[in-house]
DNA sequence: ATTATTGGTTCAAATAATGAACCGGTGGAA
DNA sequence: TTCCACCGGTTCATTATTTGAACCAATAAT
């Protein structure tokens, strides 16, 4: 792995829980050389990637970022023209929906909007690195992605949070083709207890999965007709975000989201 | 120089106006050798900060960058509470207003809002970098940042955009203090024909500017009362900024801002 | 007063970066 | 169709950078 991989790999580490990095949990989150940590932050830093919190010389994401993200949605507008579809979504189901782009490690939420009254809901941290085996978000993504992206998250220790959590790489291997037969992915507290969660993924230019569409709900409130009712909702939704991106659905799943439609 | 750095330069080139670049064109951007260059491109695109264009293998900026900034703006809301004020501004005076953070090599507008209805205005791109020398952003910014800034700015060579642009490093010093006796920067038609500029900085906790906010006008429209309402509306939005942000304005400045709001 | 922990630095040894030359594909121009 | 130019991408011996154990200085805890 090149140098600039593995000091771009630094910042995977920051999260909304976790903003503030110093060099000595640097250390121990990555068991790299002191020495060389400090040569990588201070080369991020330089960058405008990283800034120091001038008391306590943690780091933190820099202004850097901010100018990218923006120059990146001037690009390729996915969460403005997501939004929509979300809220609307949201509105209808009165549930916590998402939608969530594929990072290194798993599927990153670009936007979220809680649509609930209830007194029970689903926590989320958007910024929140949901990974592909446990969540539908990153199920739905594998399913319809690249094989070799399918192969490159199987190959590594596929963590436990839940009892309920898939870590064998056949079982998931099996679920991703049941999930290609049904056109969405559905998990139920495989990554938070109480939690399940249905995704579609949509689609780029090539007709590969570039990003997911999901909804969270505490398990009591689901139910077979409110499952379908979700599903509904995701088809549709996600059908014309991939005509205003300028994606193309594949038509074998264009074929089964018709037919999921018309029941 | 590090190689994290000099990959990571690459990145900054990207711009709303220039969203995909492809190898041979970084080669001539840059002058690093095409093999070199390649890797660069390729450790970056691993790390998900580009991505290709699968038809043209042009690079752009990839969904990495977007979930970064999500953390870093939950981490530090700058642009979420910098709205509020550019908004208001801009629906006072009724002329473009805009918010910029410095980056390494000039400021970055991170949110802009044109308030105007007139036949003639401004033209304006977010994510574009705003040359620290030739606009009151920069100017502003270095005005009441770090000397070392300063320093490293003028050490360089400074391009000239308009025939008032201004390139004399003596001219420019003895302009940031003109800029620190009045408490805010103004330009006219130093970087581009017909549009004049006046910024004021906003602080972080050492005192130091971490930020712009400032307004562009075709000269035309400037006069002297005008220009005074503009920075009166400036500095109130400037200070109470800093107040949401936990900045601190120097007291010189205060001193300097209150006799402004009392004329 | 002493120790542990923090961020940061040094420099010889080890390793990764470099770049000139190369490959193969594509799109005109002759 | 042939040719050539240009594109993105690759190779590998040479070269320069990265690496990390040991070190330093400052602060916080005992």
């Amino acid at each position: 792995m090149s140098t600039i991989e593995k000091a771009l790999i630094l910042l995977e580490h920051f999260s909304s829980n976790r903003p503030e990095i110093g060099l000595t949990e640097f250390k121990t989150r990555t068991s790299i050389d002191k020495g060389t940590l400090h040569r990588y932050l201070t080369a991020l830093k330089n960058s405008g990637f990283l800034e120091q919190n001038y008391l306590t010389k943690a780091y933190r994401l820099g202004p850097a970022v901010i100018r990218l993200a923006a120059v990146r949605e001037n690009t390729v507008p996915i969460v403005k023209t997501v939004q929509y579809y979300v809220d609307r979504i949201a509105d209808n189901i009165h549930e916590l929906v998402h939608a969530a782009l594929p990072q290194k490690n798993g599927m990153s939420a670009i936007y979220a909007k809680d649509g609930g009254y209830h007194g029970v809901r689903v926590n989320f941290d958007e910024a929140e690195i949901l990974p592909f085996h446990a969540t539908s978000s990153g199920l739905a993504l594998l399913a319809f992605n690249d094989d070799t992206l399918v192969a490159n998250v199987l190959s590594k220790k596929l963590f436990s949070f839940t009892d309920s959590t898939p870590t064998d790489a056949a079982d998931i291997k099996a679920n991703l083709e049941t999930i290609r037969t049904h056109g969405f992915a559905f998990t139920d507290q495989s990554y938070e207890d109480e939690v399940g969660s249905v995704a579609v993924p949509f689609f780029g230019v090539k007709g590969d999965a570039i990003g997911t569409l999901a909804i969270a709900i505490p398990v009591s409130r689901i139910n077979k007709s409110f499952h379908e009712t979700i599903i509904k909702q995701l088809i549709v939704a996600s059908t014309e975000l991939c005509r205003d991106l300028g994606g193309q659905i594949p038509t074998n799943v264009a074929t089964i989201w018709a037919a999921k439609l018309e029941v």
